[in-house]
DNA sequence: AAGGTTTCAGTCAGAAGGACTAGAAGTTGT
DNA sequence: ACAACTTCTAGTCCTTCTGACTGAAACCTT
């Protein structure tokens, strides 16, 4: 937007000439999402592989071009759309913009990131080539087990601190898991994501402690190859809006 | 950034003739930010006077058009220096990205919104036109008294939710007071940007914990016009790096 | 039937936090 | 000088929250 530096009344000390704002620098604004999703009990996020300079054959979270005619956050929506097919129109949190002159090496591009959670793994990487998509634990893209083109790290850097935010503040721990869902997934979402251990009665007591949390189905799941007692099935109720039921304690192994 | 759309191996069902990406559309990239500051026991901001067209004579927040060799943090600091001639750098936090394509009747422009947490309040509206530059509270704003340009009146209340949480999880409520404040300030930044009231004695309580939030500093204040016992000065610990002390409870007049 | 595994239910103690009372240390007014 | 008032500081009481733990229930494999 427009405001005091382009207005006749600049700030003293400020020499016009040093830059005219008639002729506003042009920038290529790209959204960029990190798609992430619970696999085998960690966190894990999808790359696609790129198939033109710079940064060939390189790593990178899915992303293009923001439209005229868009908004960012229908920009991100469309990108979702195309790498995966999935629609999740309300699980997309912008959560920060990147425009370092330098992280595009052939031009200014200033870039607006988003945060995907997803659940149904394989049919994700299905969508699209195998060979040019892949999903890998996120762990691993934070120990630079994986290279990443342009900033990406530090954009996934941000999204994972985002995320483990979002987990205590906000709704998003259901967005991992399915519709129906047992208390043990649900748990498993904040320690993969916190990087901890949670005591399994004591999550129970406070998801089910008479509020909104979860709505029992009355239906069990079949146990695990291991056994067990059969865990009950819950769907998602609507105490989630403001604040999530679990919050974490002082120290934590992750971040 | 640039990755898989503009890429040879596009996702199924979509046209690359919808789109050329080597042609790319430019985008005009500024950034706004949002000067928040302690008055009257107030959360006040700072709404600088729009000199031209579109919106001419509006209040807007202030803001300018990003450079190509600049950062984005580096662009916001300069346009805050410029605007109120103070420079906190640590207190710079972008908080979110606006792109809607009829934000700027005139052109396309994606602005980055950035937080700014100042004191000295009268330093600041002084180091530009007064006619230009103003101080309003917060809840004028919010409440629509104040008639913002663009989409300004949104980013505030982005800015507001995000100052209310940062408070919680950060140590911005130290950047309000000066290097030594009293507990009696401290609390008066919580219950003005919350909209609550805090037990005083409960408020000492948990800041003086044994921790090293705050440090005393062996002076006293000067009591007010209106008397009491004077209050201790304290300066600001290391243990604000990682979340605050006070955390609001249930409901809350504020949001 | 026995042993293993996972889920569910309850107890106990300490921490955290809200409401409240009382005292301490200044002010102003008579 | 004294009373009345204001604000800051210190402490108590009680409820809620939460971490650690025990044990029972329900299902598996062998």
């Amino acid at each position: 937007m427009v405001t005091r530096s382009q207005q006749s009344g600049l700030p003293e000390g400020y020499d016009p000439n040093d830059y005219d704002p008639s002729q506003f620098p042009a920038f290529a604004v790209t959204v960029d999402i990190v798609i992430l999703t619970m696999s085998e009990g960690a966190l894990n996020m999808l790359l696609v592989r790129r198939g033109e300079a710079p940064f060939k054959g390189m790593w990178a979270i899915p992303g293009g071009f923001k439209r005229p005619n868009e908004t960012l956050h229908e920009a991100a929506r469309r990108e979702l759309v195309e790498e995966t097919g999935v629609d999740v129109p309300t699980l997309l949190t912008q959560f920060g913009a990147f425009g370092d002159p330098e992280r595009d090496p052939r031009m200014n591009v200033v870039t607006v990131a988003y945060l995907a959670v997803l659940r149904e793994v394989g049919a994700i990487v299905a969508g699209t080539d195998a060979a040019d998509a892949v999903l890998v634990p996120v762990s691993d893209v934070l120990r630079g087990k994986v290279d990443l083109a342009f900033d990406h790290l530090k954009i996934v850097r941000d999204a994972v601190d985002r995320v483990r935010v979002e987990l205590e503040v906000t709704g998003i721990a259901t967005a991992f898991v399915g519709p129906t869902f047992t208390l043990a997934e649900l748990r498993a979402v904040y320690e993969a994501t916190w990087g901890v251990e949670l005591d399994a009665a004591n999550f129970r007591r406070s998801v089910v402690a008479e509020d909104g949390w979860v709505i029992p189905t009355g239906r069990r799941t079949q146990p695990g190859p291991s056994g067990g007692r059969p865990a009950e099935l819950y769907r998602a109720g609507r105490a989630w809006k403001s604040g999530g039921p679990i919050h974490r304690g002082k120290s934590s192994e992750g971040k």
